[in-house]
DNA sequence: AAAAACCTGACAATAAACTGAAAGCCCCCG
DNA sequence: CGGGGGCTTTCAGTTTATTGTCAGGTTTTT
């Protein structure tokens, strides 16, 4: 594996590297974020631990642009035992784990091996949905090459009946995809994002339920 | 979302039941171990829940089993702030993610959101009822792959007869099936919809008892 | 042949869903 | 810190599908 450490404090990243190394992995190692920024541009990592304080900036940041440009590269934060706030922030702007310093190495490399687990299996899993090919990692549709551009919550009603194909998800059960935490919602946004799911994609796939809900077909 | 929770600490276990039901998902329960491996053959859930320390046995082998088994339902373990060993044995066992207790609500809600991501549908039982083929769970029909659409009292009325095969039920009784207890109905309803119901999908199915009422021959 | 039971096309009322447009919100940029 | 653009949410008017009822016809029973 091809790993990107970007952490300032000198002591704790010669260890962590050396660690890292040892294990067999490859490692480079940056000490702030415009270097971080730049070196995603050149190379493909297979994982990148972040330290989110750093001298030039907030690593948030660079997460959430990665994120942003469709980069499903596993991130693993690491921040300080206090900054609660931070790791939730974190994995909602997409971390895919976090650790907490002062950690144990070992924890370290079970992390690591871990993501790296849950990624080696499916490179880059395409699925096709009737005349669509879907790349849900990449939060990418296409139709006969064409590229289908969605919105954040356009993706995200798409994304829970491709999660359950052929199943009738009723508007509360969207409404529960699309605003995970208890949000109340009190109009028909449900339907809105279907009429516009539809127009952006629909070869007839979005079928309406009466009394139920949608379906999608997936054939 | 379906969720598994195995938790034996009843305060603790209330808490985070509450939390996640708040947030629209369902919940089961089990407090030990052995509960915990009966519900799993049974049901298929989307995110699992995991205590390490238990009273009846180690959390690990759950989970080293369920893994084992070619499963991939994320889990997410539950470990006190000192068993690190657990946390990594854990990880390295095919665990997703871990809490360390206790823990904030809003850290299990982000974890809970980023795990179920990358969750996935599931299989669905599909009954043959002569030449159709029904799927109860998906409210879908199809004969020689043809789809047929049945509106909610369509679907209704055929239910009341997919799960009496060969059964005669009588008006009255298809009647409770369709309508809310005390609600009246003074008119032919039933035989209309019996009607409508042979006009879809009947190949013979739906016969009349004359005089007791009607029985689907399911071969 | 009359009565009882059942079938089915049509219809109006109702309930559900659709969709264009406006208002609100949020993030980014200067 | 204010403005702009895109995304999201709400609203309201319209369209569409479903439903329950009836009426007249058909079949079965006696």
């Amino acid at each position: 594996m091809r790993l990107l450490l970007v952490e300032d404090a000198a002591g704790l990243g010669e260890v962590i590297r050396d660690q890292i190394s040892d294990e067999g992995h490859a490692v480079d190692w940056v000490k702030n974020l415009s270097y971080a920024d730049a070196s995603l541009q050149v190379t493909q990592y297979d994982l990148i631990l972040l330290d989110l304080m750093l001298p030039d900036g907030n690593g948030i940041d660079l997460l959430k642009k990665i994120r942003e440009s469709g980069d499903t590269t596993p991130v693993i934060i690491l921040t300080a035992r206090d900054q609660l706030s931070d790791r939730i922030e974190g994995l909602n702007a997409g971390a895919d784990d976090y650790l907490v310093k002062p950690f144990d190495l070992s924890e370290l490399s079970a992390r690591i091996a871990a993501v790296s687990r849950r990624y080696s299996g499916n490179p880059n899993p395409i699925i096709k949905v009737g005349t669509l090919d879907v790349d849900l990692n990449k939060h990418f549709i296409s139709r006969e090459g064409v590229a289908i551009n969605l919105t954040a919550r356009e993706w995200a009603l798409f994304e829970a009946f491709i999660q359950h194909p052929g199943n009738v998800l009723s508007k509360s059960q969207l409404e529960d995809h699309l605003y995970a935490f208890g949000a109340e919602i009190e109009s028909n946004t449900i339907e809105v994002y279907v009429s516009r799911l539809r127009k952006k994609l629909d070869k007839g796939q979005l079928e309406t339920v009466r009394g139920l809900g949608y379906r999608m077909r997936s054939s």
